[in-house]
DNA sequence: GAGATAATATTTAGGCTTGAAATATTTATG
DNA sequence: CATAAATATTTCAAGCCTAAATATTATCTC
């Protein structure tokens, strides 16, 4: 039970708040719909494949397990069974952590390296594709708010 | 024209655009998993649950299993099993359509009616409590830049 | 009407996701 | 040293999600 009580009539906000939210996730999910499709039908593959496959990139000396689930927002287990079809695939490796035989170290093999810049610059057009045309209005301020926001949110937490 | 705003560099219009996209999708992300907590924690639901019980809500006269699926803009396929398990809980009810035995009807049960409202509610103050502090700084506007680019999106469909 | 085409829903196969539990290893404590 | 606590990862069960294949019913065209 909150201490707000926006039961009463005249208290748009909580709805207009609401409102706010139901816009962001339809724009993200349609942003998010087109580059999935994408990715399958231009690389046969999917979001999360190339998430994970951006973070190794990124970090080039490769991340130990948790810390690529931290990186990447989701959860431990979640990220076992796809480094397993990344390393089935010949794109990642997992390399043993000297002092430490419970970690594992996942790194991109030059395969992975070599794909993922493929798919890397394919993304961004992609995208630059989508926003242009928004982008061209006012899209720069747009953006610090949404940084904005994530902040407002972060310090929730 | 705030194209050079970044460094004297001047990022490319594409690099920007990805950013933009990056953050939308980490904010989307950060509320849609708190929702989804909180749904799991207080209802022992989730996101398509509730979202399907959402729309049927607001069609008190029931929709069709392809009519739900293009308002939650998900797969028919995927919309089946999230029904069947409704309908196992006494939430949601499969009626056939007068004169044309293919589809089926579905259309929320009272019970269904009944906890969606109570769930409704928490949701839309959930999202308040997020919200509230970052929409009071000029959410209105950023509310209706995200409208405008969901348009500009599906323009491009 | 007959046959082709479209619409509707389900099933299937494969992958994604979570939280909880299980396993293995390391570190801290008594 | 022994044992408990902490850390790292995997496994598991359940549900979500998609595209493709299938089955059924409706509609269209000739």
């Amino acid at each position: 039970m909150s201490q707000n009580k926006r039961s009463e009539k005249s208290e748009p906000q909580s709805k207009q708040n609401l409102r706010l939210w139901l816009r962001l996730l339809k724009a993200s999910r349609i942003i998010e719909t087109q580059l999935r499709e994408k990715l399958r039908q231009e690389f046969a593959s999917t979001m999360p494949r190339f998430d994970v496959l951006a973070a190794l990139y990124r970090f080039e000396k490769g991340l130990k397990m948790s810390e690529l689930s931290n990186v990447l927002m989701v959860s431990n287990g979640n990220v076992t069974g796809i480094v397993d079809r990344l390393v089935k695939d010949g794109l990642v490796l997992r390399v043993p952590v000297a002092g430490d035989r419970r970690a594992l170290l996942v790194r991109l093999t030059a395969k992975g390296r070599e794909d993922f810049a493929v798919q890397a610059n394919a993304h961004e057009s992609w995208v630059d594709d989508m926003l242009s045309e928004f982008a061209s209005k006012g899209g720069a301020e747009f953006s610090d708010q949404l940084d904005e926001l994530t902040k407002s949110l972060e310090e929730r937490i």
